[in-house]
DNA sequence: CCTATATGATTCACATGTCAACTACTTAGG
DNA sequence: CCTAAGTAGTTGACATGTGAATCATATAGG
């Protein structure tokens, strides 16, 4: 029994594995991208924000709040933000708290783009991803993913 | 038995896996990714294109042939063979057959930067990636892997 | 032979991601 | 109170991705 761990390089057939899934979820991610952004003209980045702040309290966030939330660079957020801004989906203030930070609030029009987003964006995952499979492989797949966020370091979700 | 293609929407179950999944795939992805560009100097394009013609009839393609098998965007190629080409890692010449192709060939430069790119690249793949799994995940995450690409039309590998 | 259309490839404008440098405010220690 | 260090957030330079427009060449039909 090989498990394999001793070894330093994959075996050809774990190269092939790592090849076809990545490749596939790719994929997978790609179109439903580009689906999202046809039929509710957000991107997923955009997405993600409308979530958290939809959820948040007080549908307002701190910049940093949202980075860690995320897991995103801070950079990352705040070009992300001020492409968002620059359409209305949320507004910025400054903090009461902290006159170095601002807050990120949701604006009607974002919750409005959200809410209109979402059955589509559900609609995407099911047919483009979740349908490939039988339930027993859904399975292995959340025990993979479980398996592999483990191996990384990430919180369990 | 709820087979469930008849529902437009997932499971919360279904869509927890999604991102589950999503989400490590990513991290692994971009762990694998900035590991390659820090001990070779090549991203995973740099890579994908290096290999491509490695293994290529004379270490060369025809740009649109190397669009086809990396099934990338045109515009993708173009910009990647750009930056690839200032770097020396591949030459572009005008196609024999086809005044308006160009061939694109690896250069010495280019086919030692693959060859010393390999044994890191491998290593990481392995690590972060299939060191995650016991074999018996590995054997799933490869069956679903399988059935997520029939369902999205590509070839088998 | 000539024109209409198709094909190979690049270019442009823009969205998105990373990393490092910078600005501005906060806070701990003396 | 004042300075040094830390923290919040933005900015700039660049790599990478997409889609539409463009340019040059090829090729099918008349």
């Amino acid at each position: 029994m090989d498990a394999g761990k001793h070894r330093k390089l994959p075996t050809s057939g774990e190269l092939a594995v790592w090849r076809a899934h990545h490749e596939a979820v790719e994929i997978a991610r790609s179109r439903i991208e580009s689906r999202m952004r046809r039929e509710s003209g957000l991107s997923d980045g955009d997405y993600r924000v409308l979530i958290a702040l939809s959820e948040a309290e007080g549908k307002s966030m701190r910049s940093s709040q949202l980075a860690a939330h995320l897991e995103w660079e801070r950079s990352r957020v705040s070009g992300q933000l001020g492409r968002m801004e620059k359409r209305g989906l949320l507004r910025r203030e400054p903090s009461p708290e902290d006159a170095r930070g601002s807050l990120v609030v949701l604006t009607e029009e974002g919750a409005r783009a959200y809410r209109g987003s979402t059955i589509p964006h559900l609609a995407a995952i099911k047919e483009i991803f979740i349908d490939a499979f039988t339930p027993e492989q859904l399975a292995s797949l959340e025990d993979a993913a479980a398996a592999l966020r483990t191996h990384l370091g990430m919180p369990a979700r």
